[in-house]
DNA sequence: AAATGGAATGTGCGCGAGCCCAAACTTTTG
DNA sequence: CAAAAGTTTGGGCTCGCGCACATTCCATTT
């Protein structure tokens, strides 16, 4: 804690305290050579603003919005709220305070909405899950204009607009189940791919984790090995769960291991029996309620962890270093993908 | 953030704000039953005392004293440093300030002396790395006599006096390595469990483990697999450690896998060929730089991270939680045992 | 040379709480 | 009963900074 007042760089330049305001928050109005001379000093002297004070006497409130999809809707969005929940306890003292904008995670037009109505907020900062590219994209064009830090979680989009990005590598998560099907796999057993998803969710990362397995099974001449991809809509739909995988045993007789690419593994799960389950070898995403019951009856073999929870409370945390404690944050922040067996599940839950 | 301001409360209990104040951080010298007025009328309006103004009047530092190994002669140590100055970056605009009390982790006098030392420091609370059982027991005595709150990470001890635990659950630590062994463990394959490490320290989660191992392998009936632990003081000593693993080729044909009690499987391994470790099935603990090129390499199979970073990050944050935010913190908090391959150590690089 | 105006610089107040001393009030003491 | 001592309460000053307004300076203009 340096104790360098701006009294203190007045005192030494000779000047008034208002003129280093003036210099320190560049409000303008100070001759050039003042300017420097007094900036030489400031760094001379290393000193840092005084947060406390600043903040007490500007009253600022740094508001952000944070646009992610209804925990209600998806269980798994519980976790990123958590955590975002988790370090406004330590940060609003700053001055931050966080809104919400949620939205249903199968409704892009509600996606919109929201998106609009956190510009509307006015936010001096946006945490945001951009689960459909596209409405993302356009909504950050004129984020970039009213230039608002944005933060992405969760979810990647490549756009100049983003300040950082907080969340898993997809293809390495794909990549990285690979690796733990291939602990299992014998030569000739098939894995099947399963998004349970909605079709307008046009966010391309389940994709990706496919491509991770296929790049894990080509570069480890898995040839024999093969991975069908399926997307199937209507996974609320039991009866319509049961025919779909009654088919998919029809279909494809080698069939081994189930992948799941999100956190739905538990919606066929629940309709299965122990045996057919343990005659699988099944890996999925996302440490929620249902995927850890099946975890621990043995059900399920693997889950990763993206670190939802994380997402949350280092999105939160980035837009602090970055608005409020001035500090570089990096573009990229990939999350650990945590493999999660019934042995350390516990150990997960805080 | 509330807005209520300790004049409000004094404009409607119709006194002075000094009279508040007092019983506000009970500094006595009130009417009781001024004071419970007061008191009735802060929490009806939901009073927060503002952090920000509390600490520019008062000036005060919280020196928090971290006492812990010297990460120069045990690289592991790094990541707690590492993670304490992390949250330091956001918390030390409230005042704190960490004073570092370093010991040579072989050192159980030096140990002392640094408590010593700490407590001479008359710090606000402390954050122990309490690696010698004994030692740090008796330290824990005056700690709680003199009322400073003290937080321990990575080593478990149980003593009244501790406030929190960070770190990971020795037992299920060695639990977890035992289910990972299993993946690949044959019926009759022989394990030996490696403690490299200096008999003067009298901390006992290296039995821990290997009870942890033992259970598992236990509830599995792997009766077939024998656990043979051996500990092992000189293993600076290279020709030592070559001739101590030649005899025990010798002495256990049947070895198929060798499980490491914390960070220093690199001390083997670096003297290993690639064919003798592939013929092995290895397991150890800590992502420290040695142990990370062994597993890229694929002379090491598994490394179990117990999140050092978060270690030192969770201490400091829990201190600033408890004495700071005045908010309730858990006593016992046990960091994820994180399953480390080639394939997702990558993103545990933070 | 005086007046004008814009740029540069100085200064006072306030943010909310901590802290100290003065003031008011109460009780004890000689 | 007055003085002294003790108890309770009031309010001013301060922390470092932001901000609005006042003041000074200097170059034009008339």
């Amino acid at each position: 804690m340096s104790k360098v007042t701006i009294k203190d760089i007045a005192k030494i330049a000779g000047i008034s305290r208002g003129t280093v305001d003036r210099v320190i928050n560049n409000r303008g109005n100070v001759e050039k050579e003042l300017e420097q001379k007094i900036m030489r000093i400031a760094t001379e002297l290393g000193y840092e603003k005084n947060l406390m004070a600043s903040n007490l006497a500007s009253k600022k409130i740094f508001k952000v919005a944070a646009i992610i999809s209804d925990p209600t809707t998806d269980l798994f969005w519980n976790f990123p709220y958590q955590g975002i929940q988790k370090a406004l306890k330590v940060v609003k003292h700053y001055g931050v305070e966080v809104e919400y904008f949620h939205f249903p995670d199968y409704d892009n037009h509600a996606f919109s909405i929201q998106m609009e109505n956190a510009l509307m907020s006015n936010p001096d900062g946006i945490i945001l899950a951009p689960l459909y590219t596209r409405e993302a994209e356009m909504f950050l064009d004129t984020a970039v204009s009213k230039n608002i830090p944005v933060i992405t979680i969760n979810t990647e989009i490549h756009h100049p607009g983003v300040l950082s990005y907080i969340g898993q590598h997809s293809y390495f998560a794909g990549y990285l189940a690979g690796r733990l099907l291939h602990l299992r796999l014998e030569p000739k057993d098939d894995v099947v791919a399963l998004n349970f998803g909605h079709k307008v969710n046009n966010a391309n990362h389940y994709a990706d984790k496919i491509e991770g397995i296929k790049g894990y099974f080509a570069e480890h001449n898995l040839v024999d090995n093969n991975v069908h991809w399926y997307e199937f809509e209507d996974f609320q739909n039991k009866a319509a769960i049961i025919s779909f995988f009654k088919d998919l045993q029809l279909r494809h007789p080698k069939m081994k291991a189930l992948f799941f690419t999100n956190s739905r593994a538990y919606k066929l799960l629940d309709l299965l029996d122990y045996e057919t389950c343990k005659a699988l070898y099944i890996v999925g995403f996302d440490m929620i309620e249902p995927n850890i019951a099946h975890l621990k009856k043995g059900k399920m073999d693997f889950i990763i962890n993206q670190n939802p929870l994380q997402q949350g409370y280092q999105g939160l945390m980035s837009f602090v270093d970055h608005s409020i404690l001035q500090q570089e944050i990096k573009s990229k922040h990939y999350l650990p993908l945590d493999i999660v067996l019934k042995e350390n599940v516990d150990f997960y839950n805080n």
